[in-house]
DNA sequence: CTCCTTTTGTGAAGATTATAACATACGCTG
DNA sequence: CAGCGTATGTTATAATCTTCACAAAAGGAG
C-alpha cells in the first residue's frame, strides 16, 4: 500500500463491503468477484476493484476474492479488528436508543456508560449500560481508556461536552447534535445529521428529476 | 438558475447554513457576509458562494446577504417552506427515539405515527406519536398523503417494508437499517449507517494523520 | 460627483474522484 | 503441458468538485 491519501468515499464503501461480505460468509460462500460484490452493493465493480487496490492485492485473477479472508483484510483496514471503548453523553430519546443499538457491539464497539445531568435517569440503567453523572466523564474516560464519544445532548451543550472529551484524551467523536463543533485536528470528527438527512431527501423530491 | 447538476455535497452545506443563519437571525444580527458564514460552519467563504450561486444571486455586493431573507431562499430551495408528512416503521429504541426528535418538527417534518409488528406496543404512544400494527400502513400512507417513509427496523426486513412503502406511494425514505436497499429510481433513498460513521472514525484513527 | 473600500458573483485553473479499458496472471480442460 | 476463459490490478481518460483570482457593483466619504 502505498502512502497515499485515500478518499473517504471509499473508506465508506469498504464498510459496506465488509458488512456484505460477512452475509456472503454466513451463507457459505467461498469466493466471490468485484462483479457479485458490485451487485450486492449496488456499485460497479471497478469502483470496487479500485477501492481495494488503495490497500494490497487481495484476489486472484481468474478467481476472484476469498470471502473470509478479505473480509477479515477489510475488517483490519477499517481498525474494527479489535474492540474500541466507546461513551455516549445525553441519556434521552436517542442517546439511550444508541446505547441498544445491535450494530454498535457487533462491529466491535462496546458502549461502556451513558453520561447524563438529569438526577431522574443517573444511577439508572438503559439495557445493561449504567448512566452515571454528567460530571464524572473526565474520570470514567481516563479510568477506562474511552477513545470514541458520542454527542447525544442538545445542540447547545455540545461544544462544551467535546471541549470536556478532548480535554480527557478522547480520540473520536461522532456527534448528533446538529450544531457545527469544532475539535483539534488530531481528533477525529464525524457528524450525523438527521434533519440534514432529511432536507437531502425533500430537495431531491422538489428539484431533480 | 440554470439548468445543472447540484452537488450533494452543495446541498449538504445549504442544510447546514440554514441551521447557522436561523442562529444568527435570533441573535438579531441584520446583514453577513459570506466570510462570517464560513467561520460559522468551517467551510470557505469561495464555497459559500459558489453554493449559493447555484441558485441565484441572494446578495448585495460590498455588504452581504440579508440574513432572514437569505435564510428565507434557502429554506425554499430545500424544499422545507412547507410541511411533509412523514412515519417512521419499526417502534423500537431507534424508532421511538427518532419519532421524538426535536429537529425533525423544527425544520417542518410531522411525524405522523410509527408502525410495528409487536402486539405489546401497538396501540401504546411514544410521546403524542401513536403506535399502529405493520399491516395498517399501506393505507395510512394514502390516506395522510404520506411522502416520507423512515425504516428503523432491522435489517432482514427493511428491504420488504420498502417495497411495501414504494408500493402505497412514498417518494423519499431515509434508512437506518444496516443494509443496501433497493428502490425505482423515482424514489428517493439515504441511508444512515450508524456503524459505517463508527468505522470511517477507526480507519481515521488507525490510518491517517 | 468621483474615489475608495468592501464583498459579491463567476470564469478559469487545479485537485480529486470515478469510469473505462486493457494487459497480466491464474486455473482448468483436453 | 499448452491454450483458453475469466477476473484481477493498473494505467489512462473523463467527469466532478473545490479553490483561486479578479472584475463588477454597491455604499459611503470627501
Amino acid at each position: 500500500m502505498k502512502s497515499q491519501k485515500i478518499p473517504e468515499a471509499t473508506i465508506i464503501r469498504l464498510s459496506v463491503y465488509s458488512r456484505y461480505l460477512k452475509q456472503l460468509e454466513k451463507n457459505g460462500l467461498i469466493t466471490v468477484s468485484s462483479g457479485t460484490i458490485a451487485e450486492g452493493v449496488d456499485g460497479s465493480p471497478a469502483q470496487v476493484r479500485k477501492d481495494l487496490a488503495y490497500f494490497g492485492e487481495f484476489g486472484t485473477r481468474g478467481v476472484g476474492y476469498n470471502v473470509s479472508d478479505l473480509n477479515r483484510y477489510i475488517t483490519k483496514i477499517l481498525g474494527i479488528d479489535n474492540k474500541w471503548n466507546v461513551i455516549i453523553v445525553g441519556a434521552g430519546n436517542l442517546g439511550s436508543a444508541l446505547s441498544q443499538y445491535k450494530g454498535f457491539d457487533e462491529r466491535g464497539f462496546n458502549v461502556l456508560a451513558l453520561f447524563d445531568n438529569d438526577p431522574e435517569i443517573v444511577g439508572k440503567k438503559a439495557g445493561k449500560i449504567p448512566v452515571f453523572s454528567a460530571p464524572r466523564m473526565t474520570s470514567f474516560i481516563k479510568e477506562n481508556n474511552v477513545e470514541i464519544g458520542i454527542i447525544a445532548v442538545p445542540a447547545p451543550f455540545a461544544q462544551d461536552i467535546v471541549d470536556e472529551m478532548v480535554g480527557a484524551g478522547i480520540k473520536a467523536i461522532l456527534n448528533f447534535a446538529p450544531r457545527v463543533i469544532s475539535v483539534p485536528d488530531y481528533v477525529e470528527l464525524r457528524n450525523v445529521d438527521l434533519a440534514v438527512n432529511m432536507e437531502v431527501l425533500t430537495f431531491n423530491m422538489t428539484f431533480q428529476k
